[in-house]
DNA sequence: ATAATATCTTAACCTTAAGTTAATCTACTA
DNA sequence: TAGTAGATTAACTTAAGGTTAAGATATTAT
């Protein structure tokens, strides 16, 4: 159950190779879909929209590494991880590989339990998106995202993640009026559908907790940080 | 299976050097990943985070000592060891090469077995630096690495290796939230797969065991360390 | 070795904070 | 002054951790 939903396409023209990743990721409950040539991983991904996608660099039809530049251009797939397998020391697929959008590459011979934990790796990578951990000081407010605390004044104040990733986004660039677009791709991901309403929401929360008023309403456009 | 997941990244325009220097590292079983110049390397550097990047000084399209300070810059890759490989007696880039950041280097001709004891060396070194010895002391509770034990106001408290290194690294950094990923890399090591609810666990005992609520879970974030 | 013990991991279930929505209200804008 | 966008509130849903106990693994002692 625990990694069901965890959408992983395998490709590789190699009957045995396929059968083998699938029993060992289907043994730990991933979503397995497979495609044996470029062309297919293509279709089938845009199908499902995997969020891991690891792909031979040599295959009939269309290679690994075109593949993998063409699913880069399909906007639901720009998050999905991209990996891919190579020959040991089949050197310039693998910068060519990295060069077309590719995240990284898994050597064969592959081995079973090294090959699982890389899939760990890369689904939780996914999930803890990189984070601006820069301090940010605006007049008595401060945020600091190392300790994930707002202080006003000396006071240190908790806020949930999103609203802290929303004021983090704001105050991140003051005076700037971020749209309601911006906002919803930078804090909740560009996959996530939710209703307007919900920003509103977390605005209001964030200003009942820092008390001071910090971020003006732009109606019609957005919302912005601004320091009086 | 012994040096897996940790890290390698080789960087040289000679394709033999890069050759017999992957050779001897694979057969010790670590992770090797290659560039063929300084442009390359960052890149790569960029998506595998090496644990260890062993680089050329002399290189076409980016010298090492750039690619180094460059390297340097960023954020992910502050912890990562970097060493230069020199032609001997190449006295000026090896003061250059560690101005610019470099921890060490290594000069050619390579003789494989005093160039793996290095990298052993530099493995070792890495991660000494995570065991830190320290003592730690934060209000009432102490933390005893020699010894391996928990003071509270007095009274000693054993905890096993994983729950007293977990405490160790959240003290190690009062305040700082660190993310589930970065525990998992820190306490388990990124060769083990272990599922989420093993954190928990084992900040449940912590807890349980020191009493005292030092430990403060920020939801979707990860824990932190906090003498109220 | 083997048994005894301690530690670690997992699975299942529980709890609660966080996030979302919907309904209603208010204030701007044209 | 009607229409629209946003504010507010509370109810609802969901995801993230907490808890517990049982089953694996390691470790230590015999």
């Amino acid at each position: 159950m625990k990694n069901k939903n965890y959408k992983i396409l395998l490709v590789d023209d190699e009957k045995d190779i396929l059968e083998i990743l699938r029993y060992n990721l289907e043994k730990e409950d991933y979503d397995v879909y497979t495609a044996k040539n470029g062309l297919e991983a293509i279709e089938k991904a845009k199908k499902v929209t995997p969020d891991l996608i690891i792909m031979d660099v040599m295959m009939p039809e269309m290679d690994g590494i075109t593949a993998c530049a063409e699913i880069r251009t399909i906007e639901e797939l720009k998050n999905s991880t991209i990996v891919f397998l190579t020959a040991r020391s089949e050197d310039y697929s693998q910068i060519a590989g990295l060069e077309a959008g590719g995240d990284d590459y898994i050597s064969k011979p592959i081995k079973p339990k090294v090959f699982l934990s890389k899939v760990k790796s890369y689904q939780r990578k996914s999930k803890s998106e990189l984070q601006d951990s820069q301090l940010l000081v605006h007049g008595s407010i401060t945020i600091d995202p190392e300790r994930y605390l707002v202080i006003i004044d000396g006071t240190e104040i908790i806020l949930p993640r999103k609203e802290f990733k929303l004021l983090q986004l704001l105050a991140g660039k003051p005076s700037k009026v971020f749209t309601r677009e911006e906002i919803f791709s930078k804090v909740w991901g560009n996959d996530v559908v939710v209703g307007d309403r919900t920003i509103d929401v977390h605005i209001r929360k964030i200003r009942e907790k820092i008390g001071i008023n910090v971020i003006r309403t732009v109606k019609g456009v957005g919302y912005t940080f601004e320091i009086d």
